[in-house]
DNA sequence: GGCAGTAATGAACCGCGGTTAACTGGCGAT
DNA sequence: ATCGCCAGTTAACCGCGGTTCATTACTGCC
């Protein structure tokens, strides 16, 4: 099986707020699942905007796909928002073991059609729904304005700047207002 | 291995420019590979509005994510652009193959892998890029303005309507013009 | 030729988000 | 208390994309 895999032969990766595990740009061909903690996967523009591609909780897996399939460099970076312990496994490994084992092989095909079915549902939000409709999603999805995630770092998830965030929270409110009288 | 599973066992599906293979909200839960032709796969909003997810070339494969994982609806709908010769395959079965067969399973693997990682590609341009430079990159990947696919194809594809993409390449061809004078 | 249908373009108006800058409130350090 | 720092908000200006409507160009049809 393949939490058990992990476990067993991963290696142990503890890392505080605000630590990264690898950085845009590095050779990184690991698979890391989170045991515990909240990290973020993110894409640094050459001019310092920051825009979050996903938010990775306790019981995730996460790896740069571009660096697994074509030993390429990771497409973004991926730091923990608070303190966190992952299991890592380089990719080579795992898949040596899916050409060995069925049933490992079979838990990762299912890790990687939940991965892609993912990207799919996040693909159609950024592409059909606009920054409103995401923030709006986001709170139903998530039970609330979080207070694990800040304006700026919900801003980035969103695809806008903190200053938009700002004005659609107060359009709501506004709104809102409006309903209630 | 797999293609040769595909040509096997796969049921062969032709279709004329326009006709669909499932439409969004059927529970089609085959993968389809591209023998020859080119396909849409669009989002249909509730308004009309139509958002292009991916164009699918000969020799790729495509499936329903959400329909292969959890057994839900497509979340889009499947349309021949040019007319298409398709191998289907219940999902099923290739899981099925897959958990006894070592061979097909590595080959499932690279290919949701690589499905997986396109994703994340797609994923990149939409939430950091604007639309002028997805319509760059488009025309860099395709290698100039393609007959084969409509200006309302092209700006479903890249998220914005037919006018905005026209304002885009006025303001390109302005801008050409003052650098050429 | 005349006609309708469709694709692509263009113009006018409006709302949203980016940019820049200023302002507010909370918090820790000294 | 004061200072500085940081997160969040607000405002003013501008450009881009949506919306609507009109126009142009091309095609097939009678």
């Amino acid at each position: 099986m393949l939490k058990q895999m992990m476990a067993e032969r991963g290696r142990k990766v503890r890392l505080a707020a605000g630590e990264f595990v690898f950085h845009q740009g590095d050779g990184d061909e690991s698979v890391y699942g989170v045991e515990r903690g909240l990290l973020k996967a993110f894409y640094t523009q050459p001019d310092g905007r920051e825009f979050i591609k996903s938010i990775v909780p306790a019981g995730a897996f996460i790896a740069s796909l571009n660096a697994l399939v074509g030993n390429g460099e990771c497409t973004f970076s991926l730091a923990a928002i608070e303190d966190c312990e992952l299991l890592a496994l380089p990719y080579r490994e795992l898949r040596g073991a899916a050409s060995e084992d069925l049933e490992i092989a079979r838990d990762l095909i299912g890790l990687l059609a939940e991965l892609a079915s993912r990207k799919e549902r996040r693909e159609y939000q950024l592409l059909c729904m606009s920054a409103e409709e995401r923030y709006e999603l986001f709170l139903e999805e998530s039970g609330g304005n979080p207070d694990w995630l800040s304006q700026a770092d919900l801003a980035a998830y969103l695809g806008i700047t903190p200053q938009a965030l700002s004005r659609i929270k107060r359009r709501r409110r506004e709104r809102k207002q409006i309903r209630g009288s």
